[in-house]
Order: structure tokens, then C-alpha cells, then sequence
RNA sequence: GCCGACAUAGCUCAGCGGUAGAGCAACUGAUUCGUAAUCAGUAGGUCCCCGGUUCAAAUCCGGGUGUCGGCACCA
């Protein structure tokens, strides 16, 4: 006899097990024609499998968030029939609802590309009209493996053969096909709707293992009707534009060319918001007492092979050798990192518990040789500059360095535009250096200080550094792909590797406990994220260009020029437009070109000595004195950290 | 690195076996203009590289390089 409570807290009490269909009728018919699955006691179900017990239920319906994920994996299902209709003997193999959509990975000799979609896409229709029920089917792992061998689905068989011993097998048919598949489902194919577009085709690794084979992905987007589907296409447009290669291009930021794939070309304006950051960097970790140094960029491999990174990583670092006879044996590598460096800093002299913690930052230069495939605009390139730093202390005071490293970091991004970001706790890879308990110390440290400092994080298991876990600071850019930016690293190896110590309280020798940790991660990355945060419309403290003075005729051109100088003097970045063009086309250009302060100067203005201020691309303007527009100007350029605090 | 697509003027792109095109930008001249594109003219290209097919290749084929979308990688 379940007793059914609804959200509503009302209860209903039937004879014996009952399925969600069943119940939504007995509510009413509108409920019963809306319920697309159910949510008993909190786990998502088919509307079809039947309550046996007291429970708490709720229906799900198109209306709910919920409806999402289960139109996006019905989507996909419809996607691998449709597929398997059009293309005979193509083996299925798994194919999840994701972020804005769904994925089915195809094993088949033939590529799929974006001109079998309408087809495809077509076929999905039909079977979406079609409306099939979604039946379950519990099953055994016996006559599961016979079913799919039967059907020559080597993938679904191998998937089979790996389920945990004593899991419930079950297989969804709609119509005449058939997936293995956990579910739940909605009721039928006829419930996915017409929300839906296959986006793109790309290649994947079966069971995303580099040494399996590669299978061909199908890439959809599903939603609960065309005009949330409208948006999320229209918001792709948009994030487009924002793309930072894009607008590098457009303001003439930065170029990359085939001489030096993975290094950027920064130009003047490019580099002029690259010093921009820099500087203030410089300022934030000078505050916060770091003291910042300059290593060398070609090392000896002996330190490499000191440190572990040789026989780690030897295959993504550059090598130098010199053709002098003399030096012939002589192997150096550009430095992929900092932290051997640092350690060499640190060990000259003996050092004294006093100097902890030491904090020693480096704007440092790496050079790695990433994968082809992974470069990403100036996102991930193979020359890049990390605002590094390695923090010697002891390891009582990890969590105190952690707190304030996370507070450091939270007020940057915060300055720089950025008022939320994702932590994650990466812990112990399988490859790595040092003994268990001195993982087990470090990883502890780590969480604990975490707690302290108040950090809300999500675990990522095995995805730490080799030589200790981490903190990573992931920004997403405006594609929506994620970036680590900041890290923190607790690292009890590399000071035992390369000798580091300093002598304790008591007089004895002991190791420091080394933190690695960046807060941009690097500038190029850092930078590519910033462009794409504000789409090149920078906050004026940040624009590379901060004012245009246009004028309208050349009989202003001389007070046009003593207006930019007098800007120039008072530290902005002007430029100065006296062009032979009517004032609109000054104006268009500027807007393109993203320069947040246009000032216009006419002969009017020439004579009262002021400007027409306009923030573009806004359309307001005001006639201010010249000398009220530059101390006004300055005033908003400076730097959130050097802003004089007003009420 | 793997799968796929793409590579033509500074930029955005058209041309897809028969002597290389457009718009914008650039340059020259005219125009001196009051806030979202003034007019006219000029110049600009080993059609990514190497090889092949062909009477003829930007175009077709093979190899390379780079870029893009994914996957894998990310000390």
C-alpha cells in the first residue's frame, strides 16, 4: 500500500505498486499529458517503472531545468538510430547529454562531416515523429553481451563485459532499436520536440584512452523549445566576437606566424596593456612582500636532471646545443619552469627560519613544447611568461601562505574584472614523485588550509603536479571553455631534490616547504581571457589606447596636438586623430577600434581651450575646460590600486 | 600527437581546369566638414610550401607546414 507525498506535502495512498504514469493521471489529465519522468525519494525515474514502496515524488516536466538533460540524452539515442539507419554498419558506442547538449561517438571507417547533418537531422525528425515509447528492458549481462555481439557492436559488449559485477543491466528500446543504457528516459521519442541542431563532428579516443582507437563524435545542442535554442545560437554569435584572436586582429593586439608557432608577436598597443598588467602585478606582489628576481633562460640539463623534470618531461623541453668543438657535450634546455631556479636563489648562503616565509616571485619566461594540437591562440603557446612565484616556508605555515595567497588572488581578479571563479583540489597523479606519507602531509596541509581560508573547491582526483597536489583558479573564457589561471601548489620534493634548507630554531638544518603558486598562470593566457572578458572594451585604466583627441577642421589641429600632450603628461595613453575626415568617420573608426574616451575638438573648442568628451561608444557627450578633462581622466585611468580612496 | 575541415591582397571573403577578383584598409588628389562610413583616382598577389597529373593547375592528386573544431596532453 504506497503512500504517494507529493511536493505539495498532499498524500495519496494506492492499493498497491503504482507507476508514475498512474499516478500523474490520477492528479489530473494536464499533469498527466506534462509528466515527461519522475523524481522519487530525489532519484530521477522513468514515468514508467512502478512504485513499490512509501515515497516522496515529483513529476518532471518541460517546464523543470531537470527536462533538460533528459530531452538532450533522449536526443542523443534518436541521433544513434538515425545514424545506424542512414549509415549501415556503423557501431554505436556512448553518447552522453553534455552542457548545451548531447554527443554520440561513432565507430565507422567513413568520417562523418557536417554535410550528412541534413540527413541526419531529418531522419531525427522522423523518428522524433514517430513518437516511440522509451521501454526499459532489465536484462542479463549474458543476453545483453549475446544481443549486441549478435548486432556486431564490439563497443557495447566491451562496455558490458566491464560493468561492475551485480549492477542492474538495462536497455532502452524505442521502436525497433535498442541501446544499452542506465536511463532514466522520458516516455518517447515524440517528447524530445523539434529543439535541437547537430553543431559539429570532431574526432575522439574510445573511452578517451590515446592509444584506443578513434571513433567519430557527433556534437548536438538540445533544448526544451526553439527559443531557448534561438538564444543559445545567438549567444554562440556573440561569444564569437569576443573571440581574443579575433579582436588581437582587430585593435592589432598581437599576431602569431608560422616561424614561431606557439610565440606571440606583441604589438605596441598589445604590449602597451601587457605592461599595463605587468606593472600592476609588480605593485600587488611588492605590497604583499614578495621579492621579485630574474633567472636565466637556458639551463644546464645536470639541474634538470637534478630536479626530476629530465626524465619527467624531457620531450616537451627545447634543447640547446652550440656548435663550438669545446662545447660539444655541453646540453642545455630553455627553462620550462622557474622553481629549480629559485631554489638556486634560495640555497646561496644559508638561510635561517627568520627569513620565513620567503617569497620569491619572477615574471620568468618558459619555453615547453606543447602538443600541435593543444595550441589555442595566445591561450596555450609554447613561449610564455608566468607570474611566478615560490613561497620557501615551513609547514606549519602552509595554511597561513594559503590564506593569504587566496586573498591576494581574489582582490586581483576581482580588480581586473573578475568576480567569480572555480577552485578545484587536484590531488595525487599516478605518475609522481615522493612517498606516500609525504603525499598524504602535503594533500592534508593543503585541504586544511582550504578550510581555513575559507575555499569552496571541487575535487579533482589524480590531476595533481608530479611533485606535490594543488589548488587550481580556472577562469572560462567566452566560448565557454575553462582555463586554469592561478595555481597553488604544496611541494615537499623539489627541496629535497635540489638540497634546499635553512636552519631551524633550534640549530638544526631542516627543508623547506616550497609553494609554487601564480596568479595569472601567464600573462599570454591571462591576457587572451582579459580580451575576451571585456571583448576588447577595456575598463580605461587597461585600454592601450585610452583617449583619441579627433578633430573636426585643421585650424584645431595646434590645440588638438597641446590637448594630447597635456593628456600625455598627465600619464594617459593618447592618440591624436588629424585626419583629413568628417568628424562621423573619426568617430565609427574609434568605436571600432574599442578606445573608451573619444575627444572631439573643434574650432569652438580651440578657442574656449576644452574638449567634447564622449565614452564610446556611447552617444552622450560633454564640453569640459581641458584642464577639468585631464585631471578628471587621470583620475579614472589610474589603477584600482592606486586610487586615492574617496567617501 | 590523433580524427576532420580549412589556407587566395594588410583584413573579410568570392573564384574551383583556360591570362587572379570584390569590399574595407593603404596611398594620391579634391573636400575643412560639429559626432555611427565625403568623393575621385592609384597601387597592392611566388593564390601556404614541395612534388605529380594535364597542352594548360589558385582550381585535380600526393606529401609537408600552419590554422580552426574536437579528442588526448597541460610539470
Amino acid at each position: 500500500m504506497p503512500a504517494i507525498t507529493l511536493p505539495d506535502g498532499s498524500v495519496r495512498v494506492f492499493d498497491g505498486p503504482v507507476t508514475g504514469t498512474t499516478v500523474a493521471a490520477s492528479i489530473g489529465p494536464g499533469l498527466a499529458k506534462a509528466a515527461l519522468a519522475m523524481e522519487v525519494d530525489g532519484q530521477l525515474q522513468d514515468l514508467s517503472r512502478e512504485i513499490e514502496s512509501d515515497a516522496r515524488l515529483r513529476f518532471v516536466t518541460r517546464k523543470d531545468e531537470q527536462a533538460l538533460e533528459l530531452i538532450r540524452h533522449d536526443c542523443a539515442h534518436v541521433l544513434a538510430e538515425a545514424v545506424q539507419a542512414l549509415f549501415p554498419g556503423t557501431q554505436v558506442t556512448i553518447g552522453p547529454a553534455i552542457e548545451n547538449g548531447f554527443y554520440y561517438d561513432f565507430h565507422r571507417n567513413e568520417p562523418f562531416t557536417p554535410e550528412d547533418f541534413p540527413a541526419i537531422e531529418a531522419k531525427m525528425r522522423e523518428i522524433i515523429a514517430r513518437n516511440a515509447g522509451f521501454e526499459r528492458v532489465v536484462t542479463t549481462r549474458h543476453e545483453a553481451m549475446a544481443l549486441f555481439e549478435e548486432k556486431g557492436e564490439k563497443y557495447k559488449v566491451e562496455l558490458i563485459r566491464d560493468l561492475p559485477r551485480g549492477e542492474t543491466i538495462t536497455l532502452y528500446r524505442q521502436g525497433e532499436w535498442v541501446d544499452l543504457c542506465r536511463g532514466p528516459h522520458m516516455r518517447g521519442t515524440g517528447d524530445i520536440g523539434d529543439a535541437f541542431k547537430l553543431m559539429k563532428v570532431a574526432g575522439a579516443y574510445w573511452r578517451g584512452d590515446h592509444r584506443n582507437a578513434m571513433l567519430s563524435r557527433i556534437y548536438g545542442t538540445a533544448w526544451r523549445d526553439r527559443k531557448e535554442l534561438d538564444a543559445y545560437l545567438h549567444q554562440l554569435e556573440e561569444a564569437e566576437r569576443r573571440d581574443h584572436r579575433k579582436i588581437g586582429k582587430e585593435m592589432g593586439l598581437f599576431h602569431l606566424q608560422e616561424e614561431a608557432v606557439g610565440s606571440v608577436f606583441w604589438h605596441p598597443k598589445g604590449w602597451r596593456l601587457y605592461r599595463t598588467v605587468e606593472g600592476y602585478m609588480r605593485r600587488r606582489l611588492d605590497e604583499a612582500d614578495y621579492q621579485e628576481v630574474k633567472t636565466p633562460q637556458l639551463l644546464d640539463r645536470r639541474l634538470w636532471e637534478a630536479s626530476g623534470h629530465w626524465e619527467k618531461f624531457r620531450e616537451s623541453m627545447f634543447i640547446a646545443t652550440v656548435e663550438d668543438e669545446s662545447e660539444k657535450d655541453r646540453v642545455l634546455a630553455l627553462k620550462p619552469m622557474n622553481c629549480p631556479c629559485h631554489v638556486q636563489i634560495f640555497n646561496q648562503g644559508i638561510r635561517s627560519y627568520r627569513e620565513l616565509p620567503l617569497r620569491m616571485a619572477e615574471f620568468g619566461a618558459c619555453h615547453r613544447y606543447e602538443p600541435s594540437g593543444a595550441l589555442h591562440g595566445i591561450m596555450r603557446v609554447r613561449a610564455f611568461t608566468q607570474d611566478d612565484a615560490h613561497i620557501f616556508c615551513e609547514e606549519h605555515q602552509i595554511a597561513a601562505e594559503t590564506v593569504r595567497f587566496v586573498e591576494l588572488l581574489s582582490s586581483i581578479y576581482r580588480d581586473l574584472g573578475f568576480d567569480s571563479f572555480r577552485v578545484k583540489f587536484s590531488d595525487r597523479p599516478a605518475k609522481r614523485a615522493g612517498d606516500d606519507a609525504t603525499w598524504d602531509r602535503a594533500e592534508g596541509a593543503l585541504k586544511q588550509a582550504c578550510e581555513t581560508a575559507g575555499v569552496d573547491y571541487v575535487l579533482n582526483p589524480g590531476e595533481g603536479a608530479f611533485y606535490g597536489p594543488k589548488l587550481e583558479f580556472v577562469l572560462r573564457d567566452a566560448i565557454g571553455r575553462d582555463w586554469q589561471c592561478g595555481t597553488l601548489q604544496v611541494d615537499f620534493v623539489l627541496p629535497e631534490r635540489l638540497d634546499a634548507e635553512y636552519v631551524a630554531e633550534d640549530g638544526s638544518r631542516k627543508r623547506p616547504v616550497m609553494l609554487h603558486r601564480a596568479i595569472l598562470g601567464s600573462f599570454e593566457r591571462f591576457l587572451g581571457i582579459l580580451i575576451e572578458q571585456h571583448a576588447g572594451r577595456f575598463p580605461l585604466w587597461l585600454a592601450p589606447v585610452q583617449v583619441v583627441v579627433a578633430t573636426i577642421v585643421d585650424d584645431a589641429a595646434p590645440f588638438a596636438r597641446e590637448a594630447a600632450a597635456a593628456l600625455q603628461k598627465a600619464g594617459l595613453s593618447v592618440s591624436l586623430d588629424l585626419r583629413n575626415e568628417k568628424i562621423n568617420r573619426k568617430v565609427v573608426d574609434h568605436i571600432d577600434q574599442r578606445v573608451p574616451v573619444l575627444a572631439v575638438v573643434g574650432r569652438r573648442e580651440a578657442e574656449e581651450r576644452s574638449l567634447v568628451l564622449r565614452r564610446l561608444p556611447g552617444r552622450e557627450q560633454e564640453t569640459v575646460p581641458l584642464a577639468q578633462a585631464v585631471a578628471r581622466l587621470a583620475e579614472e585611468a589610474a589603477a584600482p590600486d592606486l586610487r586615492v580612496a574617496t567617501a
